[in-house]
DNA sequence: AGTGTCGCCTGAATGC
DNA sequence: TGCATTCAGGCGACAC
């Protein structure tokens, strides 16, 4: 399930992997994943050098010489594994794309539920794009802060955690931290956005940053150069305060839990939402 | 315009 | 044991 932190992790592995090498060709196993790829793809990012990997919101660019961009989006399942050499590697069920590069190493993208998106734009077009257009601003970035919340929030009707959530008033923030947030802001999960008072935007805002914070963090220093043993991009250890913790005790907890019956499982939006409803109000 | 629901997709977990 | 059903979820599409 990744989310800005993992996006994040696997933007820092890929980086020290393929920046500055040269892509020799990109074998594109099926014809698309969410969307079919666009015309001319594979031909654009032949013999090109990489030049840089950035992230924006949850997807990963790969700047390419040319002045193109690849946008990489990850879904709900999608791994990038790194093989130092290319001929070692048996392509497996879902490994979809396979970046060659001229060194010998290739980047496999794998995806079993085809959520994912590869897609490509000229960097000058990059902003406009479909994937872009919409998006909020970055919540480690300092123009999310506790005003601009405060102003999307204003007159929201839906609850706190799908306000979080909605990629146009912050990007990054899926199921798992919008949950993590929530407790750690001590804030009621379905409350309506628009009854936060002041205090509690600005406790939200903080807890916010600080989860996505500590869990790039814990991506960084759990895994040499981001990279697993297998090669696996991104993914390491959490510990979740609330997340997928129903029935237990919530972290830091002196809550009766005979009474309480413990973390608390709800759906919002279809989705599964944790929380404590005896510390968050 | 704002808000809520659906469906894409497959593997793991659960149910009978 | 094995088959069927449910669930996971980012996010675009669509309905109201």
């Amino acid at each position: 399930m990744p989310e800005l932190p993992e996006v994040e992790t696997v933007c820092r592995g890929l980086d020290k992997a393929i920046t500055r090498k040269t892509l020799a060709r990109l074998e594109l196993r099926r014809k698309g994943l969410r969307f079919p790829f666009p015309r001319g793809l594979a031909q654009r990012c032949a013999q090109q050098r990489i030049t840089a990997i950035r992230r924006r919101a949850k997807y990963i660019l790969i700047h390419l010489a040319s002045g193109d961009v690849l946008i990489a989006h990850l879904g709900m399942s999608g791994r990038m594994v790194i093989v130092d050499r290319d001929e070692k590697h048996t392509p497996e069920k879902h490994d979809h794309v396979i970046f060659h590069l001229m060194d010998g190493s290739c980047v496999v993208f794998n995806d079993a539920r085809r959520f994912g998106v590869l897609d490509i734009a000229a960097e000058k077009d990059l902003a406009q794009s479909r994937h872009f257009a919409h998006l909020g601003p970055e919540p480690l970035d300092t123009d999310f802060s506790p005003a601009y919340l405060t102003q999307k929030l204003a007159d929201k009707k839906t609850a706190i955690k799908i306000a979080i959530m909605d990629q146009a008033v912050v990007v990054g923030v899926g199921n798992i931290y919008a949950a993590e947030a929530l407790f750690e802001a001590k804030i009621d999960p379905t409350r309506a956005a628009s009854t936060l008072k002041p205090a509690e935007i600005k406790k939200l805002w903080a807890a916010i940053r600080h989860v996505l914070e500590k869990a790039i963090a814990a991506g960084g220093s759990s895994i040499r150069d981001y990279v697993q043993s297998d090669g696996e991009l991104g993914y390491f250890q959490h510990q979740w305060a609330v997340y997928d913790k129903e029935g237990e005790k919530c972290r830091g907890c002196t809550c009766p839990l005979p009474k309480t019956g413990g973390i608390k499982r709800i759906t919002q939006g279809g989705r599964s939402t944790f929380y404590c409803a005896a510390r968050q109000k």
